[in-house]
DNA sequence: TGTTTTATTTCGGCGTCCAAAAAAATGTTG
DNA sequence: CAACATTTTTTTGGACGCCGAAATAAAACA
């Protein structure tokens, strides 16, 4: 059933409101979130009000000059996000290593910090004061106290179980079911969450996917994805959901890292490429730990000159892909489709057989209002997909609960 | 960006809520709905006196005793949905012709009609004209005046786009892209909306997933789903989601009803199970009517009895259902699945095989949240989840919005 | 008949919104 | 440079819908 509705909700709605929107765009004039947000400038002015007390939001008197000079009439005061708000942290974990980054309430990069760490033989017990270490001292060598930070996201290469705070699989760990955001929390006391890193490059998205259905497909080291529906991330009942790189592709077809047969991911991942290119059999078991960029580069280098081997290989993994959105786009009928990550950098020798394995797939009906997208390659999505998502998680739980969430109401009240 | 909130939305919110409860759970006294909803006594006797007020609901002075015979204290006073505030027509469109049910606000059928119609070769433009027909003969037999009726929903076997208002694509015509909701309006004065039949069987299903991501599979003269994602059943962007029967499962595989090859449909149609265990090549065109319920029941006895043939179709179906379903939780980790429809007559000839497929396709952690269960056949499934679904959206939009919506407000106001 | 119990309504207060009026801050003009 | 024009922001007063508490209603019980 859904939430009743009080003079409480309305004022939570609308501070989120208010915060999505200077999220969103940026310093502004109160007018001009009044225009935004439908909201009266009266509202308007009682709600930043508020956020100013809160200390939420500021004033800033140093926006830069209009591209129109100047007008008549009373200057636009802009208001803003207050960057010292609080901060978060997000916190990236694949095969590589470990990966921190440090933010203000702005979402503006503060401090980033990278770690090799040999994950692939760690103990589930140990794995999350590892991490907590990493990142107490990270906190320390920025002066940062750890009650100045209101949140921790984690991204994870692999199945994240956000429910239960865990690592339920993961290619960079061989022991399964890791708990990660229950050690966290306690040895720093912060609230944690974790997910899938795919998830975070849609998340990473955000605003620009209104409404919309759509899927991110990562291509790399493996083949991830994040599912936007009706413009919110999909995350599943437990959290573990798109798990489009161990979508089936063909029964009893190619070995996969994760163990079973015939996954997308044993096609077109980095070491399923070139285990094909290389002539191995499709049983041969996957190498433990990535593909280094070098030997990508020179397998594209091969195709591109002709190499038939590595040509056939490259259309497996494009076939395998298109099935497999196929199949998605039947189920969901998304509006786009976003390929990301470094294994883009073969696009033309992926895509063409890509969109022939869609056009094989699919009733025309469906697939005509599906765009395929390809966007450049960005290492960083994850890292500030993570970030976004967590301030936003921010505005929405503890920043528009506002005064009667926080008990310092009561004492300005009685003054 | 989300709507905004004041007085307004409090207002709907509220009323919609208590308008959900005694949907969901019938007659109940105002302290009862109190609890239910968390709203307080005092507003609860406000919106219910406000709804008396617009007709949509009325006290009930007749309702049965009580378990406990009588309480001490004021007894209750049971307030209900008024069964003649409005009524709906549920319009479902196959293969074998046209059926109406007409309901009350309450959702009781009053009366319905079924009629064969010569659909195939139904020219896309008279089409519309034509169900307008049926309908108003019907209505009028009734003695019903098209203006009582304040809302149609048309259920359709095959691809609708629920946006434009028109069969995309279905087995029951040779036209694609027939207009039905323009017509229906303009001939009628009613408002109108199409959707999948498969999507109505989830919709039926309404309260009892709340919250939850669930699938309905629909087995019989084709293969159709409904998709509930959080609760809510997903149309997607233009209404034509969800089409399982139409997900491919082989590259090139057994030629489907739609033109393709290798849909699930295929496999697992009627017609599909029925060509495999007569050995005709998987490239034989379907049949353009459907399979009759005899041929179905023989073929069943035959596997039943031993036959080869008959029983490789069956796990051949399986597999093709099993392996669509893995990829399905691949992809969304839904909670539950259901088959329905008269397929799963079947049922122990198709399941073991299709549990097998999961289990071959989909990484443990992912399927072991997921039940599946199997639904006793109820044709009537489609209606019924047409008519919750069209009294749902009534009261969502029309009845929620209450006197200020409606201008009659003013003449009280002023009176 | 009076007491107890439970359901519902009434009343007064509160929080949030909005429209309109007022105030603030600047540019324009004679 | 003072009065006017223009735009933004704040203040004021009223409306609406919620809630808690008190009042009222309608029964069973004693």
């Amino acid at each position: 059933m859904r939430e009743k509705a009080d003079s409480d909700l309305v004022r939570r709605q609308n501070r989120r409101i208010v915060l999505d929107a200077l999220r969103q765009h940026g310093p502004q004039a109160r007018v001009e979130l009044g225009r935004r947000t439908g909201l009266s400038p009266a509202s308007i002015t009682s709600i930043s009000a508020q956020l100013i007390d809160d200390d939420i939001v500021r004033e800033r008197h140093d926006v830069p000059p209009e591209p129109e000079p100047q007008r008549r009439g009373r200057p636009l005061t802009h208001i803003d996000l207050n960057p010292e708000a609080t901060h978060v942290l997000a916190v990236k974990i694949s095969i590589d290593g470990i990966e921190l980054a440090l933010a203000d309430y702005r979402g503006l990069i503060l401090a980033r910090h990278m770690e090799t760490l040999a994950t692939y033989d760690a103990k589930p017990e140990g794995f999350g004061a590892t991490i907590a270490a990493v990142i107490k001292s990270f906190l320390a060598r920025h002066r940062l106290p750890a009650r100045r930070l209101s949140r921790i996201g984690v991204a994870v290469q692999g199945v994240a179980d956000s429910q239960a705070g865990s690592i339920m699989w993961s290619p960079a760990f061989r022991a399964r079911n890791i708990p990660v955001v229950a050690p966290l929390q306690n040895l720093l006391g912060v609230a944690c969450s974790i997910a899938n890193d795919a998830n975070m490059i849609a998340e990473g998205l955000g605003s620009r996917t209104e409404g919309e259905t759509a899927a991110v497909v990562f291509m790399g080291y493996g083949v991830g994805m994040g599912l936007i529906i009706g413009g919110t991330v999909y995350h599943g009942p437990t959290g573990a959901a798109a798990e489009f790189g161990h979508m089936n592709h063909q029964p009893q077809g190619a070995l996969c890292r994760c163990g079973r047969r015939g996954c997308i991911e044993a096609y077109a991942a980095d070491y399923g490429i070139l285990r094909s290119a290389e002539g191995d059999s499709d049983r041969l078991p996957p190498p433990l730990s990535g593909v280094p960029k070098e030997t990508m580069l020179a397998l594209q280098e091969a195709a591109l000159k002709g190499d038939a081997r590595a040509i056939a290989a490259y259309r497996k993994a494009g076939e395998a892909l298109g099935f497999g959105l196929a199949r998605l786009i039947a189920l969901l009928s998304p509006t786009r489709i976003i390929l990301a990550g470094p294994g883009t950098r073969a696009v033309e020798l992926i895509v063409p057989h890509l969109r022939q394995a869609i056009e094989d797939g699919v009733v025309d009906e469906l697939r005509r209002n599906v765009e395929i997208d390809v966007v450049p390659i960005d290492t960083d999505m994850i890292i500030k997909g993570t970030i976004d998502s967590t301030l936003r998680a921010l505005d929405a739980e503890v920043f528009s609960a506002g005064p009667l969430g926080k008990h310092h109401a009561m004492m300005e009240k009685s003054a």
